[in-house]
DNA sequence: CATACATATAGCCGCCCGATATAAGGATGG
DNA sequence: CCATCCTTATATCGGGCGGCTATATGTATG
């Protein structure tokens, strides 16, 4: 999926901002599913008011900077819709975190440790969220991935506590052998 | 992590050509951590040879291309573990799938059926090849990464499994709400 | 025998990201 | 009370990357 389809879709959920929709794809509803920065989101939007496929207008805030409102427009919804008849591209996944474990044996225990210790308190924080949120109205596309992830989530969790100690040991094990 | 630390951890773990180096991170043992493609390989190889944290021989080979392998040098390993300990990015998911999912009641229900469907079967063919890796001899970094990797596609296929019938007859009726 | 795939390397171009820039307002600490 | 940092808001730029094309050899398939 392109910056463009992505404003799309976050659009089709209702009208916002570049800012807003920057936020959705790094705090809200969306963020774990893709990814949208400011320098693909804003030159995205442009090209589709310029392609027709959203309408923009500057709203005047108080206490705030004005924003720039977008809306899909009836073409936009028809080419959101057949983006998303194209056959998905296979999931991406870049996770420093993952990497570091991986060559974890290349890392001291203590350091392993903090960093294990923030992923379990980050995914317990994420878990608090999400299970503070009632998407029971929610379109149930929403709700499903909403529940895909909490699933998810708790897995990984629940794994890191579990196997931390054995993982940490196994290091220092591996170290030991190595130093011999 | 940048691609040239992509390549010390993959070259970390034995001599590789770039080609060897994409299948680790396309589908060896790499897959679902990270992303690396040729475009990013071969120039990170080039510039690490340059700044000799690799070097590279050429091998000649019997019914199929010649090929450069490159090894790690001791400022390769040196930079590789100063990456290591520099604080680890957040991961970035990029999830097209996902994405459909939580747009699922703009899609026609037998087309998200087969969509999901055919990850349940990806993530079946993923478990099955997982559980086929013996990797109780491995580094211990790569054994919880393997486990890690085990749990959450367990749960994320179980999920699907289990949810699958509610959200095609959750989208069905949205639809016919929205029909009327 | 033509086509497709695997193995192998390389380069190119467009897209994207992270950073910087600007600006107004609130929060915090000295 | 002021400096600094954060939030809100938009925008742009340069470097890195990905996907594609290119070339080449060999095997597999229809």
């Amino acid at each position: 999926m392109d910056a463009k389809t992505l404003c799309l879709g976050a659009l089709s959920r209702g009208d916002a901002s570049g800012y807003e929709i920057k936020k959705a794809f790094e705090e809200g509803p969306l963020s774990h599913i893709h990814e949208a920065s400011f320098g693909a989101i804003y030159p995205a939007l442009t090209e589709l008011e310029r392609q027709g496929l959203v309408t923009g207008r500057e709203m005047a805030q108080e206490k705030r900077p004005d924003k720039k409102v977008y809306a899909l427009t009836e073409d936009g919804l028809r080419a959101l819709h057949l983006a998303l008849l194209a056959p998905p591209a296979r999931d991406k996944t870049r996770s420093d975190f993952l990497f570091i474990l991986f060559l974890g044996h290349r890392v001291a225990a203590p350091r392993l440790a903090e960093l294990i210790d923030g992923r379990i308190a980050w995914y317990q924080d994420c878990l608090s969220r999400m299970e503070a949120c009632d998407l029971s109205a929610g379109p149930p596309g929403e709700t499903f991935v909403h529940g895909l992830g909490l699933a998810v989530y708790t897995a990984a969790r629940d794994y890191l506590v579990a196997h931390r100690a054995d993982l940490l040991a196994a290091v220092a094990e591996h170290d030991r052998l190595v130093a011999e």
